[in-house]
DNA sequence: TCCTAAGCGAGACGGTACGTCTTGTCTTCCA
DNA sequence: TGGAAGACAAGACGTACCGTCTCGCTTAGGA
C-alpha cells in the first residue's frame, strides 16, 4: 500500500525541491552542487541521498507537476478544432516563470532539464497527433511528426525567452502554430503537394 | 603572421582529435575524461592543456570541418530554386558516420556536441533565409524562423538516426522538407491564413 | 532504590547484548556498527540509545559477569600457597569461549574489549598482590607489579589463543606462572639479586 | 629499481608525517581526521591519498624509524652479557618524547599505534631470545616468551609514563629487568622448579 | 656542427564534488 | 504517556576529475 509519506518527509522534500529551483534560477542547473542544495535547504547530506539518488532525481521530482500543467483540460477559450492544444497553457506557465526558465536554458548545461521537459512533451504530442482525425498518416511516421513538433516547439520557446521576453505568450503561440501546423497538414494529406518544386515532391 | 604550426604540433593535435572521436564513438562524449584522451593519444597531460583549454575546446576543433561540409557549393543535382540546401549534404555526411553520431546523440550528455552543431547550422540557415527572395518577412522574425528550422532539423535527425537508421538520407531529407518548408512559406506570405483547415494555403 | 528493571527492559537489553556478542564473533568488535546491532536485535535506533550510551557501554554490560568468573572463590583444586589465583578460572572460561575470544583479539580493533578486561583484571590483581604476605614491597611499586602481571597475562593469553588453541588451559596457566611468578618474587625480596649481571642490579 | 623519490615527494610526505605527529600530540591519534592532517600540512586531499592509503598508513611511515632507534648497536655502556638490550635505548627515546607518547597512550584509541610498536618490538625480542645462549628452551616456546616480554614491557612503559613520568629511564629499565628477566631464566632452565615458594630458583 | 628554445612526457599537486557511511539526537506515532 | 521506530544533521571517508605546475628529455632550426 502506498501510504502518504510522513509530514516530515514531505517537508524535507519540499525544502530540497525549493532549494534546487531557487539555485537554478540564480546560477543555472549545472552550476548547482549537491552541497549548495543541502546548505540552502538546511538539511544533512545523508538526508538528501535518502530521498533522491541524484541531483537529476531531485529535478525530476521538481518537474513532476509539469505534466499536470500541460495536460490540463482544454478550456472553452481554445477553439474546438484547435490542434496542438498543449502549446498555449505551457507557454503561459513558462511566461510566469521566465526567470527560472531563462536560467535553465541559459546555463550551459541545459541537458537534463530540457530532457525532462522533452520527455513529457513528447508523450503528450504523440497522443495528440495519434488522435488527430482525417489523416491516414502513412506518408510520414507519427514519431517523426512528434519529434518535429517537439523540436520546433522547444527551439521557438528558447528563441522567445532569450530574444523577445516581452512578447506575450499568445503571440508566441501564434508563431508556433503558423510555422508548425502547415507542415503537419502537409505530412498528412498527400494529395496536397507540400512544395512547389523544391524538396522532392514527386518521389 | 599566422604561420603554419610545427609539424609536431599538427601531429599532436591530430592525435588528440582522433583520440576524442574514437572514445566518443565508444562511450559517448560525457563519459570520456581528459585522462582517457591523453592516454589514448599517448600524450602528456600538460601537452593537452597546451593545445586546448578544455575537452569542449578539443571537440570544437574536431568539428571544425563541419561547416565546410555543410556549405559546400550546391551541386547540380539540387535544383536551382531549392531551399534549405544545407540539409541533404549534411544528412549524407551524417549517414556515413552513423556510428559516431549515434554515440554522440545516445550518450546522455549530448549537450556540448549538439551545441556546436547547432551553432554552425544556425549561421548557415540564417544566411539562407535572409537571402530567400519574395518575402517581406515581417510577420515572423528571421531569427524565429531560423531557430524553428534548426530545431526541427536536429530533432528529425535524431529521430532518423535512432529510429530509422536504415532509411536513406534522401528520404530523410524529403521528410524534413515536407514538414518544415510549408511553415516557412506560411511565415513569409501574410496573405495566406496559416490555420484554416485547407491543405496548402496559397496554391 | 535500584529496582529490578521491567521484564521488557531486561529482554531488550539481553537481545542487544546477545546481538553484539554474536556479531563480534562473526566480524570482530570494531567492524560491528550500532546499525548492525539494532538490526540483529530487531530494535529501533532510539531504543538502543535509551539503554546504552555507546557500543562500548553495551560491551561493558555484556562483559559484566566477567568479574564474577574471575573472583570466584578459590576451589580446593588450587593449591593453598598458590598465587595469582585469578588465572586458571579465567583461562578455563576463555577456553570455552574460544570462538568469541578469537574474534575479539583477531579483529583489528581489540582496544575497547581488552580495555574492559584489563580494567577488571587490574583491580583483582592489585588486591591479590596487596594481600600477598611476606613483602615490604618497597623496591617496586605495587602498581608497576600489577601492570606487569596483567600485561604479561593478556599477552600470553593472546599467544595461547592464536598460536596454540589446542593447548589445555592448565598448561597455559603453568606457563604463565613460570614466567611471571619469579619476577614478582624478585620484586619483593630485595635480598635475592634478581639478575646475574644483566639488568642493573647494583645501581 | 628503487629510486629515491622526488624531492617534492619527500617534502610532501614529511609535511604529512609531521602534521600527524603534531596533531596526535595535541588530541590523540583517534581524534585526528584526515581532513585535519591535510589542513595542517596544507596539502590537497587527493595528494594525501596519492601517498598513503590511510591514516594508519601514514602512521606506519611516521613510525618507520622506530626500528632504527631500537636496534641501534649496543653502546659500550651496556654490558657484554646483557640481555634485552632493546629496552634502555627505547625508554630513553620515549622519555624524550613523553608529550607525544602520552598522547598516543592516553587517547582512547591506542590500538594502531601500539600495534605498530608491538610489531617492531616483537621482531627484535624474538631475535634476541633466539640468540640467547645456554637455553634448550623447549619448556616454553620462544613465541610465548616473546609475547610475554613484549606485553610486560609495554605494560610497564604505560605505567611509567602515566604514573611516574619523572622517573628516569634507567630506573624504569631496572624495574623491567627485575620483573621480566627471572621469568625468562626460569622458562629456560627446566631444572629449576618454577613454583616452590623459595626466592630465586637457581641460586 | 653546435646551441638554444620550444615541444613534449611524466606526473605531483591543490582543489572540488561526489556518493557512502556511521553516529547520536529529535520527532512522531502507537499501544 | 512513555517507549519504540526511524527520520534527521553532522561530518569524515575514499574516489574521481579537473586544470596548474615543475621537471628534465628530445628535437628542430638558426648560428
Amino acid at each position: 500500500m502506498v501510504t502518504t509519506p510522513d509530514r516530515r518527509v514531505r517537508r524535507t522534500r519540499a525544502a530540497l525541491r525549493h532549494a534546487l529551483l531557487d539555485l537554478m534560477a540564480e546560477r543555472g542547473y549545472n552550476a548547482v552542487t549537491v552541497q549548495d542544495i543541502i546548505d540552502r535547504a538546511d538539511v544533512g547530506r545523508s538526508t538528501f541521498y535518502n530521498h533522491y539518488t541524484d541531483k537529476d532525481d531531485l529535478l525530476r521530482d521538481g518537474l513532476a507537476d509539469l505534466r499536470a500543467i500541460v495536460t490540463q483540460p482544454a478550456t472553452a477559450a481554445t477553439g474546438a478544432g484547435d490542434r496542438l492544444r498543449f502549446s498555449l497553457p505551457l507557454l503561459r506557465h513558462v511566461y510566469q516563470q521566465r526567470r527560472l526558465l531563462l536560467a535553465l536554458l541559459a546555463g550551459g548545461g541545459r541537458t537534463p532539464v530540457l530532457r525532462q521537459v522533452e520527455g513529457v512533451l513528447t508523450d503528450i504530442v504523440r497522443d495528440e497527433l495519434t488522435d488527430m482525425p482525417g489523416a491516414d498518416a502513412k506518408r510520414i511516421p507519427i514519431d517523426a511528426q512528434t519529434r518535429y513538433t517537439v523540436g520546433a516547439y522547444l527551439a521557438l520557446m528558447q528563441w522567445w525567452l532569450t530574444s523577445q521576453p516581452q512578447m506575450p505568450p499568445e503571440e508566441a503561440d501564434r508563431i508556433f502554430h503558423t510555422l508548425v501546423a502547415p507542415g503537419l497538414r502537409a505530412g498528412r494529406h498527400p494529395q496536397a503537394p507540400p512544395t512547389d518544386g523544391s524538396g522532392s515532391p514527386t518521389r
